[in-house]
DNA sequence: TGTCGGGAGGGTACTGAGTACCGTGAGGGC
DNA sequence: GCCCTCACGGTACTCAGTACCCTCCCGACA
């Protein structure tokens, strides 16, 4: 029955558009009452993401059933890919619905809610991660929206290619870069591809100037025993220079 | 007649609530005919927000007066403060507003097609900042939306507590974090306040072992000359533990 | 076997948001 | 005086979503 309406549903959303058509031409072709349709979806926006419900369920059980010792931002990470995986299983059908949702600005709202529920899933965890922590709540919320962000990023460049191309790497990729921001690259072997954003901690060799900090930036001065970095900063120099010098001094560039 | 409209909806939604008020119940106090309400405000959501496309207009022109040579995540976060200044022109209206979106799905969800906008505003800057970087795009998604977070997670707080406190500096706190985690924190003297994040580096005592990290987390070991922090990390410990480290080493707890 | 109860499906009528179309009246230039 | 424009108002319509009630099927049970 949901199947029924969702096939009828989306025929003759690409057949006539998402406004041009209506709930009764939808039940007609399915060939139920009316009153059904509701029964199953409660808003007509609802039949444009039948599996979001179930997908949201997952995640959230997936991020309750986390140990003690997961490295929080990973696991959201993980948590992200979960929704990736719903996306991938149906190309097709995720392809028609980007193109939709691209053109309708009534689902492109109700996608921003859906997507909400998403973030603020990860945030609800993080924020217990981090509870306690200086800061934890909006630590939580900003590693939340750039988990969301990068996954969408990455989400949305593959449904654009119709789906062509490997959607699970343009993700990690997408994820490493806040893993590398934010969080820890935990089980650098496994997971990292060489020379992305998410690797270990390393050291490099002796110290190379870099040049476009100029006479206010941070300097890396060192990085010296096989298992430790050391940056040396100029006092003054703004912080994401001596980040962006720890990043270089590992070798993330 | 904007204003009296949207009196006239604020007095009946807190009255009797948003859903139990019709656009007939608003025309008939604020004495107009109900085809003028639709004139001024596209639909019953928008008189909620009536403030949000002058606000919208404003920061797009303040991101496209950018000059070649501003620190583009510097300037984004300069441009959600924008957004704080329109809700602090008038606190007890966004307090009201607050309340009334925490409580009816419909007018949270319309918020958070309002966010979208100010977010691909600040993405689509960000987007040309860093044309031609690799992985430009995500790098510019996902500040816009760590920026976008780091706001609301400030401006909420300071909604919740009814407008009491100073939102300028909860909000420059906690894009701090932002432009610490990604960004420049130039002009260190004049905006960042005494220990928060995203002021100057500095060098504090020499090391005190920070316990929570563990035997897993880096280990800051010394911050020892005037003009120079030092920090030493772990190989192979998580990249934000070292940010946090360089946190704590220059005083920021 | 007859009957009862409950749940899935369906039909009808209603409310209310949003739109199309047209009427009207007040200013403003020629 | 005439015409043009435009803000405002009224009427009627579409359609999403809801409330209420009906029917039918099916298993339980006497």
């Amino acid at each position: 029955m949901r199947e029924a309406l969702v096939a009828a549903a989306f025929q003759l959303f690409l057949e006539r558009g998402y406004e041009q058509t209506t709930v009764d031409d939808i039940v007609a072709l399915a060939g139920v009452g009316r009153r059904s349709f509701f029964r199953y979806f409660p808003s007509k926006e609802d039949v444009v993401f039948p599996d979001h419900e179930r997908c949201l369920a997952d995640m959230t059980a997936f991020l309750a059933a986390s140990g003690e010792d997961e490295e929080p931002v990973r696991r959201v990470c993980d948590a992200a890919r979960l929704v990736l995986r719903m996306y991938a299983e149906n190309p097709a059908f995720s392809v028609q619905r980007y193109r939709l949702t691209k053109q309708v600005p009534g689902l492109r709202a109700y996608e921003l809610s859906v997507v909400w529920h998403y973030e603020r899933a990860l945030a609800a965890y993080l924020r217990g991660c981090f509870a306690g922590h200086r800061d934890g709540t909006l630590r939580a919320d900003v590693i939340a929206a750039a988990v969301v962000a990068a996954h969408n990023n990455a989400l949305r460049s593959w449904l654009r290619s119709d789906g062509q191309g490997d959607a699970g790497a343009a993700v990690d990729h997408a994820l490493g870069h806040v893993q590398a921001a934010f969080g820890a690259a935990a089980a650098p072997a496994s997971k990292a591809p060489a020379g992305e954003p998410g690797g270990a901690v390393g050291s490099t060799g002796p110290a190379r100037p870099t040049g476009a900090g100029g006479s206010a930036g941070a300097r890396r001065a060192a990085a010296a025993a096989e298992d430790v970095v050391v940056v040396v900063a100029r006092r003054g120099a703004p912080l994401w220079r001596v980040v962006q010098e720890v990043e270089t001094a590992v070798g993330r560039d």
